[in-house]
DNA sequence: TCCTGGATGTATCCAGTGGATACATTTGAG
DNA sequence: CTCAAATGTATCCACTGGATACATCCAGGA
């Protein structure tokens, strides 16, 4: 059971929870870096090295937020007889502007890193089979699977090129529908 | 006139220089991120405050880098009747692959960064420039616009996805060829 | 030749960082 | 009620990027 927020105890009582929505908070507020562990910890209220009873480094730490990145992903994508090709496009992307800093950090893990458990891994996989649901036409397993990487990759790629800035879009409103053109006259998604 | 390697002067000669190839050379070596300021310097061989009369911050450094990055990229590139939308990709292809760390460094940049002069300004546009010819099938400005972004979109897309572990391919050579064929089977390039 | 001023590199200090170790407090199972 | 485990703290460390003051070197003019 939860304490009450008064409650000036010795222990926390859910400081990773804590940790990572503040995280969270601050990264959708836009603050493109990860705080200090010093601040995330004076915000929480606790020494810095509380945080590290949860999170064995600031990497640990980073991978959890991740997941709950990918998790917040997941949560755009509709379900159901609402889950298409281009239903999940315009979830990604919506995220993807709608939290650029915390999408960079997601896809900013190192390959060893974006599959380990307990996190992000099952939160990646879920994503990635909400797609492959999308994107299955009743085609082969690797036509799908093929699909699948082109439309992340050319979502992902017109992106991450308009974050870098090699984009010289007038506005976010304006990437957002260069980029959504783009995926249109692919052919991937109908 | 540069000083012999072996006058063992006060004056280093030519600091910025050998600061950025170091650099390079270390992340072509496969190192993932680069060398502190004072690993750096103590390699080259002078105090960790030297560097700073020529790059006003780390981040100065890690734009220069990336300019000497984009420089290999455009040599990559070929040139006159040999370049082709799809001599282009290669070329660019196998620069992300030979050059993982370098790569990501460079579209690691911040949007105000990338475009930066003196560097790495310069030499984004140059790249641009090529793939823009190399695409130019004498459609409208817009069309052939829209034909390099999207290629290069894909292609650094699905290279960043591989990179941060979501495209499991059992080796660089598969996830070469994977991307390759994806490029190819878009119709962006015939 | 000498000297002088700017350019280049050094020495030294600083606050902040992630991490390690030892210790204090609280909680809960028996 | 007790005591071991869980949770959080205090304090130390090596290292980082940065600031300031100083040392050395070079080029040009008298």
């Amino acid at each position: 059971m939860p304490k009450s927020d008064s409650d000036q105890s010795y222990h926390h009582g859910s400081l990773k929870e804590a940790a990572l929505a503040a995280v969270v908070a601050r990264l959708r507020k836009g603050e493109e870096e990860l705080p200090t562990v010093r601040e995330l910890a004076s915000e929480i209220g606790v020494s810095h090295r509380a945080l590290y009873r949860y999170f064995t480094d600031k990497d640990a730490l980073k991978q959890a937020v991740a997941g709950e990145g990918f998790a917040l992903l997941a949560e755009r994508i509709p379900v159901g007889a609402d889950l298409t090709a281009l239903s999940l496009i315009d979830g990604f992307l919506r995220f993807a502007f709608d939290e650029p800093s915390l999408y960079r950090l997601m896809f900013s893990l190192r390959s060893t890193a974006l599959l380990a458990e307990p996190v992000p891994g099952p939160q990646v996989r879920r994503v990635i089979a909400l797609a492959t649901q999308a994107f299955d036409d009743g085609a082969g397993e690797e036509a799908v699977r093929n699909r699948v990487f082109s439309a992340w990759g050319l979502a992902h790629g017109l992106f991450d090129l308009w974050r870098a800035g090699a984009l010289r879009a007038a506005s976010p409103d304006l990437a957002y529908d260069f980029i959504r053109a783009r995926i249109l006259e692919s052919g991937l998604v109908d």
